[in-house]
RNA sequence: GCGGGAGUGGCGGAACUGGCAGACGCGCAGGACUUAGGAUCCUGUGCCGCAAGGCGUGGGGGUUCAAGUCCCUUCUCCCGCACCA
């Protein structure tokens, strides 16, 4: 730059004013000689600005501390980010360049980020995540996609509600300043979004379609109430699904979950656990561990179920098993501690008194339990006896805290010789234990065992069964107990029905009401919404804050026009963002959730884009979600997203950024420091998308340089690129190798770009920068190709536009374009360009790297051959030696094996 | 315990189907730009060694002309689930 230049002018200017006083106290700080002195009063120093105060009566040190600290350079040498960002802002929202409609001409393209809880300013994550999601857009745009691009807001939970408690503000209120700031800076981010289509979950006009929604599950018969024991967290003040108890504490807020009897609304998930789970199977687009994540809690298990007669009564005992080949290996019976038939068995015995405590100590144990700890198993034996329907052994039952009730039937068969929790409650009550499988067919039965013996193997003890495999065993018992009528094959699941109710205020309605007279009765459709009182009373949190809300709970029946309450909890915010990617695709519809046109236009999500954490939660409910509406025929497709791509976490020094580590950077001061596309660039250079990513200030730096690197190279050189006539006559060597460059950076951004590798992406990039500043320091101005620099720099600004939109946009139009950079089409590469004649050969000597050798391509097998072994260094290490063999790689390499 | 992922320079990270380990960036060192620099440009930078050369992808073993990549074994770290019968 021209630094120099304007320096020495200002440094004869002799304005400079008197001379300061010196500190002489001063450590490190040689005084300097006069005419620095001169020089540093000059208002601008090589980049460096001078302030104001400096000039008058601070001395030089002060000069150059207050310069230090205050980080007050002048942007000179520099691209001014900060207008060239806000200009083409403004441009791109006033042509309206990211508004998309359905059309025929072009194939569409839906890029999705996962849309944010508006919880007040946007972190790195996000960052991560949008600038993920926008090179996607931008480049599909470019590939001449109909790209659909939108964000919106999930914008219904708790701490609007928290908020409004601490401080007085009203949940909608604070959601509403929340989303403004995080809009804008969106906005500043340069996202490419069709804000036309923006969606708000905690607005009627979406909630409606919520409840319209859920409505629709009920009169499928997929939403539900009954009463249940469900996690409660004491702190938030509400019920949690299953999914939302992480370690036995509440996903958002960490506090113990503890268990309550309540009335709840449920929506039947686990009618739809076999095709969630085998569906998994098409998605060849999702990372596989989400995937066996969904598997793992879906929990599928086929086993058998055994019905075992009580002795002396009537009742039954049917146990759940997928060991019904150990059959002939109970030893005892085990019920859960909650399990209907515990009280009934020792009621007026003298055990009645013990039982009783036992069971309540159980329970109460299970919930104090912390983070998933092993409970020593405890039981206590109810003095009845269950007998073996397949050899009529009586065996007694038990009843012990290592029994769940939630799954299965609440009651086990024990097999202490074949599983290891019976083993650990057999030697701890003194239980026997019969084998009844061992490893090889017809061998001996160890007499003692030192722990259970849960693998494959041959049974023995089984009566007719005995000699037979244990899949052989599987399936003879099984068609046994079926024939016989005291079993039958069987499936378990993990997954629990979805409990959706909430104790809470800023969640959406559920729309049912009460009727004494005609019962449950759903709000009909055209009353819909149900809406949200405004004025309520936060504070009083022991209830739902809507229950003490009268004019909200007190209505009519639809049904018979009587006097009825409303339903007052609310939906699980989960519910809100199962479906926002629909709306998207007809954000404005008040006739309807979505139009079936647009929304078999776009959907499914081709890509969608969030953190792993969601793996289970929201994309579990999302697929269940597109399933049932599938099956209701307002879709057409039974997946929502076709690629998933799960981004890693932003971390800085090896840790989450937190406010008590005191490691957080905020975008607000990257942006404020380097601009968004330094910010953008720097995150997806830095680590590969899957991958943690660990935020260093000196990388940010990095990525800054790069693009004032590019900006020089543009700036420097649109005048003489721009005279340059249109042909590509490309004379010497240098212009060859330089256009190779070239169209090899294009291929291999092109396809790093396809697999998501921004990282190497970019770093092809900047190899291609670094070539043309070779380029032209080799060459001398008249050498060089005024036409050819002109074909390399724009392709650099448009393989560069996806990641650096604002700047790109602007060198863009530096060399005289008139339209948007980003309505270019992506470059595509020339195969002529790569063609090399001459190409680099390894050679090595029994694998060892010895030598390189530049050879024509078209050279044969015998002359490169020839050539090689008359290289003075291979003869010297090959001499008196024996050549075995000579593998040749063509194009790549020579191994010559010697002996 | 079960399931998944990862171990490569001082650091972030490259290396497609086995074929030049360490691209690119950061950091560091040296130089240029009047003496001054947190700008810019150039050069160097895995380790040991003056060099020739040797050693190097968590450790050990194997397959191969050739292994970061394939096989066996082992260690460490991270994530998910966790008494699921």
């Amino acid at each position: 730059m021209d630094t120099n230049k304007w320096v020495k002018t200002r440094w004869g200017c002799s304005s400079a004013g008197r001379a300061p006083e010196w500190h002489s106290g001063g450590q490190g700080f040689e005084p300097p000689q006069l005419h620095h002195f001169v020089f540093y009063q000059a208002g601008w120093y090589r980049g460096w600005k001078i302030g104001l105060s400096s000039l008058t009566d601070v001395g030089w040190r002060e000069v150059f501390i207050y310069l230090w600290e205050k980080e007050e350079y002048s942007m000179e040498g520099h691209y001014d980010f900060k207008s060239i960002e806000a200009k083409w802002q403004k441009y791109w929202e006033s042509q309206n360049q990211y508004k998309v409609t359905e059309t025929a001409d072009k194939p569409k393209y839906y890029v999705l980020e996962m849309f944010p809880y508006p919880s007040g300013a946007l972190h790195m994550g996000h960052i991560r995540n949008y600038s993920i999601g926008d090179v996607v857009a931008r480049y599909k745009t470019m590939q001449g996609y109909n790209v659909l691009h939108p964000m919106g807001w999930d914008a219904f939970g708790l701490p609007a509600e928290n908020a409004a408690i601490k401080h007085g503000t009203h949940p909608a209120q604070w959601t509403a300043v929340n989303i403004a700031n995080m809009r804008r800076q969106q906005q500043q981010l340069g996202t490419s979004y069709d804000w036309d289509r923006e969606v708000t979950t905690c607005l009627p006009d979406y909630y409606r379609w919520t409840q319209w929604l859920f409505l629709l599950f009920y009169h499928r018969g997929l939403a539900y109430r009954r009463k249940a024991p469900v996690n409660w967290c004491p702190s938030c003040q509400t019920v949690l699904a299953n999914e939302q108890v992480i370690n036995g504490r509440c996903w958002r807020c960490d506090s113990q979950v503890g268990k309550k009897e309540l009335e709840q609304w449920f929506l039947r998930i686990t009618a739809y656990a076999d095709r969630l789970l085998q569906d998994l199977d098409q998605l060849e687009g999702w990372p596989e561990p989400v995937k066996i994540m969904q598997a793992n809690w879906i929990g599928r298990s086929e086993g058998a179920e055994v019905i075992f007669p009580i002795k002396g009564r009537e009742e039954k005992i049917t146990v759940f098993t997928t060991r019904h080949d150990t059959l002939y290996g109970v030893t005892f019976m085990v019920l859960a501690p909650e399990h209907p038939l515990v009280m009934e068995l020792v009621r007026g015995t003298e055990r009645e008194e013990t039982v009783r405590d036992f069971v309540a100590r159980a329970i109460s144990r299970r919930a104090e339990s912390r983070d998933g700890e092993e409970l020593g198993k405890e039981g206590v034996f109810l003095g009845a006896y269950a007998i073996n329907p397949v050899n009529g052994e009586e065996v007694p039952i038990w009843v012990s805290d290592y029994v769940l009730m939630e799954y299965g039937t609440g009651a086990v068969m024990g097999v202490p010789a074949h599983d290891s929790r019976d083993f650990a409650f057999t030697e701890k009550y003194g239980i026997p234990k019969r084998i009844v499988i061992v490893p090889e067919k017809d061998a001996p039965v160890p007499e003692k065992l030192t722990e259970a013996y849960a693998a494959d193997g041959y049974l023995v003890n089984s009566g007719p069964f005995n000699g037979l495999s244990v899949k052989e065993a599987q399936e003879a018992i099984a068609d046994y107990l079926e024939e016989k009528g005291i079993g039958r094959r069987a499936v378990s699941y993990k997954l629990r029905d979805w409990l959706i109710s909430r104790q809470r205020y800023w969640g959406a309605p559920i729309p049912i009401v009460y009727c004494d007279r005609c019962g449950t009765v759903p709000v009909p459709e055209d009353q819909l919404p149900v809406l949200l009182p405004e004025h309520v009373d936060f504070k009083a949190a022991t209830v739902s804050p809507l229950a003490q809300v009268e004019e909200f709970v007190h209505t009519t029946c639809p049904q018979c026009g009587g006097p009825a309450r409303r339903e007052t909890d609310t939906m699980d915010t989960f519910i809100c963002s199962s479906w926002y990617y629909l709306r998207y695709t007809d954000a404005r519809n008040d006739k309807a959730p979505f139009g079936k046109e647009a929304v078999n236009y776009w959907m499914p999500v081709d890509q969608y884009i969030g953190g792993i954490e969601h793996a289970v939660l929201h994309l579990l409910y999302s697929r269940f979600f597109t399933k049932v509406l599938y099956d209701a025929g307002l879709v057409q497709c039974q997946e929502p997203f076709t690629n998933l791509l799960t981004q890693g976490m932003v971390i800085k020094d090896g840790a989450k950024m937190s406010k008590s580590k005191g490691n957080v950077v905020t975008p607000e001061e990257i942006f404020e420091k380097y601009g968004a596309d330094t910010a953008r660039l720097f995150i997806l250079f830095a680590s590969p998308p899957e991958r943690e990513l660990d935020w260093s200030d000196q990388g940010v730096e990095g990525a800054w340089r790069f693009l004032n690197r590019v900006w020089r190279l543009v700036t420097g050189n649109a005048g003489f690129i721009k005279t340059a006539a249109g042909g590509k006559g490309v004379s010497s060597q240098e212009d060859t190798n330089l256009r190779r460059l070239l169209h090899e950076t294009i291929k291999k951004v092109t396809e790093d770009v396809e697999r998501f590798n921004f990282n190497t992406a970019i770093s092809a990039i900047m190899e291609l920068v670094n070539g043309i500043y070779r380029y032209q320091d080799k060459l001398a101005r008249e050498e060089q190709n005024p036409a050819l620099l002109r074909e390399v720099i724009e392709k650099t600004i448009l393989l560069l536009a996806p990641f650096a939109p604002h700047l790109m946009e602007e060198l863009w139009h530096v060399l005289g374009h008139g339209s948007s950079v980003h309505r270019q089409e992506w470059p595509p590469y020339d195969p002529q360009a790569l063609v090399r004649e001459e190409t680099k050969i390894v050679i090595q000597v029994n694998g060892k790297l010895r030598e390189r050798l530049q050879v024509p391509v078209d050279i044969s097998q015998a002359e490169l051959e020839e050539r090689v072994l008359s290289l003075e260094r291979i003869r010297a290490l090959t001499e008196g030696k024996e050549i075995v063999k000579l593998i040749h790689v063509p194009g790549k390499l020579v191994n010559i094996v010697v002996k």
